[in-house]
DNA sequence: ATGGGGCTGCTTTTT
DNA sequence: GCAGCCCCAT
């Protein structure tokens, strides 16, 4: 090569570089412009993730591999390289640079061609979203495969899932879905699930899917009885989830994996089309989704995957941290960037971040660093109870929304497991503070939704015995277990299914009686089906609940039944919002969302309100002010994990997760004694916040003598606190403001209320320095009653 | 076939 | 503390 040559090329390179890093840092510079081969991108929380990932993915469509080019022109001049020279640092405006890069394009992408992966909807939709800005062309970043594992996957399946068993008009089962045909499963083979936990066997074929164990490989390796009769069990349900035309979750990867093993035209098909593949959260991929990737990118190797090892929590889905760890084992000529500038956190909060996960082994180890000051230390706040900890929680947020002038929204509070949310979600309900709390029952899976949705599912595939026995009798047509349990035999008979059965109930003996019954069955099925063919999602919705009579059941439930009528006209709404947002709807595309969405991808920050949620739905959210409650050992990290030593690490990163959402100021609370799961037990601080986090960078509330004893009357505040300090603390501890010395109750004494009467003490509970009496009142009644305001007289 | 009343057991949950 | 499930009585 020529020196005018090696002139021409690093000019070029210079050129994009200096585009690039006018907004970004020079590690993401380089996430951006390594376009061929294997990339591993090690994103650590807050370094700006998806904006690398977005500006790669349009850099490869626009300028293709122009920044690693060797190519020269043919007629290469001195003029030109001094001009292009010159350039590098010529005042030059954005529009006039990006035509100067324009000279360079070399073979750019095809949107067609890039494939992004991420595992949740709402990541998908940001990254689209982002896209379309980026590229400023709506058609173009429309044809971009962007989407979830499981949503790319269903793409595939219903092209060529016909090659692995499945027709394309295939039912999609959630995970009750799944656990009911289990549970079914398990009856049919007289397997006891009181020896066999249901929970366990789903896990256990969950986990088997997850690592591409197929029901005869599982057979065949399992050795003691219990692994034995999941063998069976999963053999079984695999069974019938083909002849229903069903896959469950797990099914849509590993099928999806074995359509492309099995079939080289189908996957060189794919490894053509696809000249760039990108995934997000790698650290989250199980082993199908390991092999999925891999499998896709096989041809071309340009495969580029961004995570952060120290954000893996979900090992108990299957996940495998293990993937990203190995990454540049398995692709040796990988290039490896490390993403450590956080852009989100200030200094103490980083410091407390990276000291905690430094307690970890097995790392690809990274340390974050920022430019912003320290900012406030970190809150760690002692309550005597969980009342306590909910009122210093609600009590600080009014605070520092008047003080700060912060809006609601600024204000997160995560937990490691939603029992803890009820007695936040009681003081915040009392306060009147704003608040939306997430998890729970999802929107999908309430009764009455599922409900609507399983005859949908079965209108666009009557193959689906689950679902159909799931509606047959909803509402009410006298057509119980007894009756559908032979039909379902002769379904096995004939080799057909039970709504063929059903089609031609008179022509089954058995089924003589109720045959009338079976018929108007198959008949409303097939008479909606004709609607299905006609009208759009969110009409036929209205035609079922009509038809099947499910409105008129509800409507006679009077106001009990109100909310799950609020609900079914919420997901004819949902049906109107698909329709508008996707080009070609249809039933089947409706339904798959329906199944694959989530509510957290509901979560846009629209309302000013305080958000509730576990730590494990924060994940890739930041907040200025975080509170994470039930900082105690035995919740977080869980009972569960304290002695075992491979879930403690996973906890640590939950805890590494929690800490680094907040952007300006963290507190961490605990309690010395809780009420869980219905009873009240003593607790220590976390090992992660009490311990790991440097103390220098803690401001503690707890340096006062111990409390004093029950039931007297605390003489004076004792103050070792900060001035600020102690007053906030004042008005908001378990140590009400004012504490009425009670007359002690015993159970078994008659107690007089002045509302409710005469009673008896069913059960005296200390909490704290009051006490919780349950009493049975004359009148029929029970109540709970703190002593404090209970006012009560011995009699 | 249906509905109600007692028992259990319990992380986390992108899809 | 409560949801979900099983069993039993109608």
């Amino acid at each position: 090569m020529t020196n005018l040559e090696q002139r021409y090329l690093s000019a070029k390179r210079a050129l994009f570089e200096r585009y690039y890093g006018a907004f970004l840092n020079p590690e993401q510079c380089r996430a951006v412009l390594t376009v061929s081969g294997p990339l591993l991108i090690l994103a650590g929380a807050g370094s700006g993730k998806t904006t690398v990932l977005v500006n790669r993915i349009c850099h490869i469509i626009k300028y293709g591999t122009a920044y690693e080019s060797k190519q020269v022109p043919d007629d290469l001049s001195e003029a030109l390289v001094a001009e292009r020279e010159g350039a590098v640092h010529a005042p030059l405006s954005k529009e006039e640079l990006e035509s100067l890069l324009n000279e360079y394009i070399a073979r750019p992408c095809p949107p067609w061609a890039m494939l992004a992966i991420t595992f949740t909807n709402k990541a998908a939709r940001e990254i689209k979203e982002r896209l379309r800005v980026a590229l400023d062309n709506e058609e173009l970043s429309e044809e971009i495969w962007a989407g979830t594992f499981h949503s790319i996957c269903v793409r595939i399946l219903r092209r060529y899932g016909e090659r692995v068993g499945i027709a394309p008009s295939f039912s999609i089962y959630d995970t009750s879905d799944t656990k009911h045909l289990i549970t079914e499963v398990m009856r049919e083979l007289n397997i006891d699930d009181k020896i066999l936990p249901i929970r366990s066997v789903t896990s256990a074929i969950s986990a088997a899917k997850n690592e591409l164990i197929s029901p005869e490989v599982y057979e065949s390796t399992a050795g003691d009885l219990r692994k034995r009769q999941i063998a069976r069990i999963y053999k079984e349900y695999a069974e019938r989830l083909l002849k229903y035309n069903a896959v469950d979750f797990d099914d849509i990867i590993m099928k999806t994996v074995m359509l492309l093993e099995e079939n080289p035209d189908v996957a060189e098909y794919y490894q053509n089309k696809f000249s760039y593949v990108c995934v997000d959260e790698y650290q989250d991929t199980n082993p199908a989704q390991f092999k999925l990737t891999y499998l896709l990118s096989a041809k071309n190797r340009n495969i580029m995957v961004v995570g952060d090892d120290d954000q893996s929590i979900y090992r108990f889905r299957g996940a495998t941290v293990e993937n990203i760890l190995q990454f540049d084992k398995v692709y040796t000529d990988a290039a490896v960037i490390k993403l450590e500038q956080n852009y989100r956190s200030t200094s103490n909060i980083l410091d407390a971040a990276n000291a905690v996960i430094a307690n970890n082994e097995m790392r690809h180890g990274k340390t974050l660093r920022t430019e912003k000051a320290e900012g406030e230390k970190i809150t760690l706040y002692r309550a005597e109870n969980e009342d306590g900890e909910a009122r210093f929680i609600v009590d600080t947020i009014l605070h520092r929304r008047i003080e700060e002038r912060r809006p609601y929204r600024d204000f997160a509070v995560l937990y490691r497991v939603n029992a803890i949310s009820r007695s936040l979600e009681t003081a915040f309900a009392k306060s009147g503070v704003p608040y939306r709390l997430l998890g729970g029952t999802r929107f999908y899976d309430r009764k009455e939704v599922k409900d609507i949705l399983a005859y949908l599912f079965l209108l666009q595939n009557t193959g689906d015995d689950q679902r159909l026995r799931r509606i047959v009798n909803e509402p009410k047509r006298k057509l119980g277990d007894k009756t559908m349990d032979t039909v379902a035999a002769l379904a096995e008979e004939t080799g057909g299914s039970m709504f063929d059965v059903m089609l031609y109930a008179n022509a089954f003996p058995p089924l003589a009686k109720v045959a009338d019954k079976l018929l108007a069955f198959a008949g409303l099925i097939t008479d909606l089906q004709k609607d299905a063919e006609t009208v759009k999602p969110s009409e036929l919705i209205p035609l079922v609940m009509e038809k099947t009579g499910y409105l008129a059941m509800l409507k006679a439930g009077g106001k009990a039944m109100e909310d799950d009528i609020d609900n079914l006209n919420e997901l004819v709404s949902a049906a109107v919002a698909y329709e508008e947002k996707t080009l070609e709807p249809t039933l089947p595309g409706f339904l798959e969302e329906a199944v694959l969405v989530s509510d957290v991808d509901k979560y846009d920050e629209e309302a000013d309100a305080v958000v509730l949620m576990t730590v494990h739905s924060a994940k890739g959210l930041e907040f200025p002010v975080v509170f994470l409650a039930g900082a105690e050992e035995g919740i977080f990290p869980g009972s569960q994990s304290i002695n075992n030593p491979e879930e403690l690490p996973e906890e640590r990163r939950l805890a590494y997760v929690a800490i680094t959402r907040a952007k300006e100021k963290l507190y961490a609370t605990y309690t010395a004694q809780r009420l869980l799961y219905g009873q009240t037990q003593r607790f220590r601080v976390s090992r992660f916040f009490g311990e790991e986090i440097p103390q220098g960078l803690l401001e503690r509330n707890e340096r006062r003598p111990s409390p004093p004893p029950r039931a007297t009357v605390p003489s004076a505040r004792p103050s070792a606190l900060s001035g600020e300090f102690a007053r906030r603390a004042s008005v908001s501890t378990q140590s009400a403001p004012r504490r009425a010395a009670f007359e002690h109750m015993a159970v078994g004494d008659r107690v007089l209320h002045s509302t409710f009467g005469e009673g008896e003490v069913l059960s005296v509970r200390s909490l704290g320095a009051d006490e919780l009496y349950e009493i049975a009142f004359d009148s029929g009644e029970k109540k709970k009653l703190m002593a404090t305001y209970a006012k009560l007289k011995k009699l």
